[in-house]
DNA sequence: TCTGGGGTCCTAGGACCC
DNA sequence: TCTGGGGTCCTAGGACCC
């Protein structure tokens, strides 16, 4: 097969949960929209989740970045405005976008609730890849009534590093001839997949920004970094073979976690929480129709240092009490008496589909018993409302 | 009134087997 | 009186993304 140069595009929603929000609430008569005054959607202090989540234009202005503390966004905007999210509702507007975008290509990758790969390769005909961003763009925004940026370019990191390019409603693109002054130029921190305990080692090295990072020796990034080194090296020239993913992919694993209101010290507490955590968990796993093989329990103390035990079930299993029986048994394993617990989590990993799963010769009644009580208290759940339905306490879990 | 929650992938060391 | 090495699985932790 010919080698085509491939067309993709990147769609990147501007302050996508700002801009839903204020959406919503001007459908609900709201007069002021929430884009235009200095404003963030934020979590709830008084649950210790108190974290800006997206910002308006105004807000960024005076230097309010997301993921730092609602307290110290206001220190720099003293009136900031600060909003709930709601997820149902990004959803809907994450699934309108995707709607529309499908009207150009069936190859699209859902990178995320608010960022889009598109293959246009097959798909350009006459007009030129530029022009279709443009007609995206506008489509986007008269339609659906919220902005986006659109990056151009022949594979999926270019696209993506020219969709952050200056913001809001841009279209831009970063051919390879363009790297040079588009992406070189640029603070080696802007490389995606470049993080924080990265940067300083190569800052030590000299390097500052994405061009000094793409003229230096490949393998003695690789020597220094690994295979992470391999793919900041890479980056930073611009190549990527990766193809848009447009098949749905199953989980590979599923979590809930949650920070407490207050710290807990005490274990009979922090397995009420696990119990409530692994029934959303499992409760999840089960509507992808999956088994899991591996049960991971995480905890934070309020000195904020992590910890987790994993272990592998017996065989895959998507039963509450199964599942809760192993947390438990790693928490015991885990937790020092006395410690400050933040946060509490639950993880299953090594998730398969039921039909995979092999038939045991230990399987025995047991299972079946369980799977169908679970199922009863799923469809309970989804005909009267998740929060509603709980089990009768720990009676069940002994 | 400090610091969310949901993911994926990688690494390194130990156990175990041949 | 010397101490292989390759492969795989498991676990804990960490880096990164949105």
């Amino acid at each position: 097969m010919k080698n085509v140069q491939r067309q993709i595009l990147h769609i990147d929603v501007n302050n996508a949960f700002l801009s839903w929000t204020a959406i919503d609430r001007l459908a609900q008569g709201e007069k002021i929209d929430i884009r235009e005054i200095e404003a963030v959607i934020g979590g709830d202090e008084s649950k210790r989740s108190g974290i800006v989540l997206a910002k308006s234009m105004k807000a960024k202005r005076k230097g309010v970045c997301t993921g730092e503390t609602l307290y110290q966004a206001r220190l720099k905007c003293p009136n900031l405005q600060v909003f709930k999210g709601d997820y149902q509702s990004y959803k809907k507007h994450s699934d309108k976008l995707y709607n529309l975008l499908l009207k150009y290509t069936d190859k699209i990758e859902r990178f995320s609730i608010d960022e889009c790969f598109l293959d246009m390769t097959e798909y350009l005909r006459n007009d030129s890849l530029i022009n279709k961003a443009y007609e995206i763009n506008k489509r986007v925004k008269n339609e659906l009534g919220f902005t986006v940026n659109i990056g151009v370019a022949h594979n999926k990191l270019l696209a993506k590093m020219a969709s952050d390019f200056t913001k809001p409603d841009r279209v831009h693109s970063l051919f390879e001839e363009e790297i040079p002054n588009k992406m070189w130029v640029l603070p080696v921190s802007e490389l995606f997949m470049l993080g924080k305990k990265t940067l300083p080692k190569l800052y030590s090295m000299g390097i500052k920004t994405i061009g000094d990072l793409a003229k230096k020796d490949k393998t003695e990034i690789i020597k220094k970094f690994g295979k992470h080194g391999l793919l900041m090296w890479e980056y930073s020239n611009g190549i990527d073979n990766s193809s848009v993913n447009y098949i749905k992919e199953k989980p590979k694993g599923v979590g809930n976690s949650v920070t407490l209101p207050q710290d807990i010290y005490n274990i009979e507490k922090i397995e009420e929480v696990l119990l409530a955590l692994t029934e959303q968990v499992t409760y999840r796993l089960r509507s992808y129709n999956m088994y899991a093989n591996v049960v991971n329990v995480q905890l934070r103390t309020n000195e904020f240092k992590d910890f987790s035990h994993q272990k592998r079930l017996i065989r895959p299993t998507s039963s509450t009490k199964y599942i809760y029986k192993l947390a438990k048994e790693l928490l015991s394993q885990m937790y020092k008496k006395g410690t400050a617990i933040r946060l509490v989590g639950i993880r299953l990993d090594g998730l398969i589909d039921k039909g995979e799963m092999q038939l045991s010769l230990f399987d025995n009644d047991n299972n079946v018993k369980q799977e169908n009580l679970d199922k009863v208290i799923d469809e309970l759940k989804n005909k009267y409302g998740y929060k509603k339905i709980t089990r009768a306490g720990k009676i069940n879990f002994e």
